[in-house]
RNA sequence: CGGGGUGUGGCGCAGUUGGCUAGCGCGCGCGGUUUGGGACCGUGAGGUCGGAGGUUCGAGUCCUCUCACCCCGACCA
């Protein structure tokens, strides 16, 4: 991609209505545009981080072998009266809207009845089970107060999983691998580090629910750490973490977190009350066992952006980074050889963002710093006469000046 | 939803106790000089001062209502 081409432009103010970092940087880089309170545009390069993210939780999720499906947006009223969620004194974030001969349907904030509602058409004997699907989707939810950018918003998306079986042991063990599968998800997002799986208030049928807790200042939760033992619990349940678990409330530290992720286990209820049963082997009608995974894609972005940054901008870890190469020209030789040198790269495979303004060094460099690519290559006049490159990494500022093939040599290996 | 705050060109801001033609920086157009860290000079374009109503000879400025946005809290299966 050439910057001439994007209609983006960078500020070097961020708008005054935004307060958290993640948004200010990603509105100045022009990743995303806000339309109103908790709700972004993606823009070119936003898309590009945010397909990243997702394809990596695809191939996570595809390799537990999970489907992928997309479900509509749009909800029947009766599905969730089946539940008792349709109730706006039960869910009190829903947004309701009408057909127009008068239906009553809602916008999706969560998918988990819709899906079981479906399960119904295609399952129905032990032979069809275990089952996992799950989506990338919009979820829209009425919050009273958006806040903290791109991490909190009334439309986000999310990757929602549900995973159904004939037994409890046989949810467990699904559950027990959708968690190391998760572990990958952040592990590749470079978060890993920093993201433990958390004790948190459970639903019916287990004492606690696991959410993936990743360290963020500008996150909503506190959870209590050992970072020794590898142990977090939510703020939320550390009383009855200590009763249940043994552990020793003193021997953790708190520290803030962002959720980034959040699995539990249904039970058998949401079977009964939608009506979702299979045929066991003697005939009988039986429950299933749901398992629920989510993780907040959009969140993702924002937690991401929030946590690998600096005064001059983004740093995006090389795995989701809008591209892996800006592309600096500067002189006539210099843009005439970064001409070259950007046909060949793209031809290679290499994602490569070339600035082929007519803008000063100074502006160029600021942008590419700003946009948090990963490598900077500059070619210039001077550099032309000598035959070399420049390669100067995001992360640490590391320059290094190559010859053409090394140069080449390099940016293959990444 | 309770409390607090803010709305003035695309972005950031200034605008005395009401007073003259609403300014500044960035960005944008044009001309020129520049070209390895967000250039400089000149010259332009661009604003229903969030909206409605009111007070007044006169309202960006005062009053009422309203909308939007931000922060704290509450909420977040």
């Amino acid at each position: 991609m050439r910057v001439s081409k994007l209609f983006t432009k960078t500020l070097k103010n961020a708008p005054a209505d935004e307060v958290a970092k993640n948004a200010q940087l990603l509105i100045r880089a022009g990743f995303v545009y806000k339309e109103m309170a908790g709700a972004y545009a993606y823009l070119p390069l936003g898309i590009r981080v945010l397909e990243k993210i997702k394809q990596i939780v695809r191939e996570e999720m595809n390799a537990i072998d999970s489907n992928e499906l997309i479900m509509t947006t749009l909800q029947r009223k009766e599905i969730w009266e089946k539940t008792g969620r349709w109730d706006n004194s039960v869910v009190d974030i829903w947004f309701k809207t009408h057909l127009q001969d008068n239906t009553e349907i809602a916008l999706a904030w969560s998918h988990e009845e819709p899906i079981v509602e479906m399960m119904k058409q295609y399952v129905s004997s032990y032979k069809d089970l275990p089952i996992s699907v799950y989506q990338f989707q919009n979820k829209m939810r009425n919050e009273l107060r958006a806040k903290s950018g791109i991490m909190r918003g009334r439309e986000f998306i999310m990757k929602d999983m549900y995973s159904f079986h004939t037994t409890k042991e046989d949810l467990d063990a699904y559950y027990e691998r959708a968690i190391k599968a998760y572990k990958r998800v952040y592990d590749r997002l470079g978060v890993g580090d920093e993201t433990y799986v958390t004790f948190a208030s459970g639903g019916a049928f287990t004492k606690f629910s696991h959410e993936f807790q990743t360290i963020c200042d500008a996150g909503e939760d506190m959870i209590y750490l050992h970072r020794g033992k590898n142990i977090a619990v939510n703020e939320e349940v550390i009383d009855d973490a200590v009763k249940e678990l043994g552990i020793v409330k003193d021997e953790f530290e708190k520290v803030k977190t962002a959720e980034s992720g959040n699995i539990f286990n249904f039970g058998t209820q949401k079977t009964d009350e939608l009506g979702l049963y299979y045929t066991d082997k003697d005939g009988k009608k039986q429950s299933l066992w749901i398992g629920s995974y989510g993780v907040g894609i959009t969140r993702m972005m924002g937690v991401i952006a929030e946590k690998m940054s600096d005064d001059k901008g983004l740093v995006w870890p090389v795995n989701i980074a809008p591209y892996m190469v800006y592309l600096v020209s500067i002189g006539e030789k210099g843009s005439a050889e970064a001409d070259k040198l950007y046909e060949e790269l793209t031809g290679m495979g290499i994602e490569v963002l070339y600035d082929d303004r007519d803008e000063r060094p100074g502006a160029k460099f600021a942008d590419a710093e700003l946009l948090g690519i990963p490598y900077r290559v500059t070619v210039s006049d001077r550099l032309v006469e000598s035959g070399e490159f420049e390669l100067v990494q995001r992360v640490d500022s590391a320059q290094e000046t190559l010859t053409h093939q090394a140069l080449v040599a390099r940016l293959k290996q990444l």
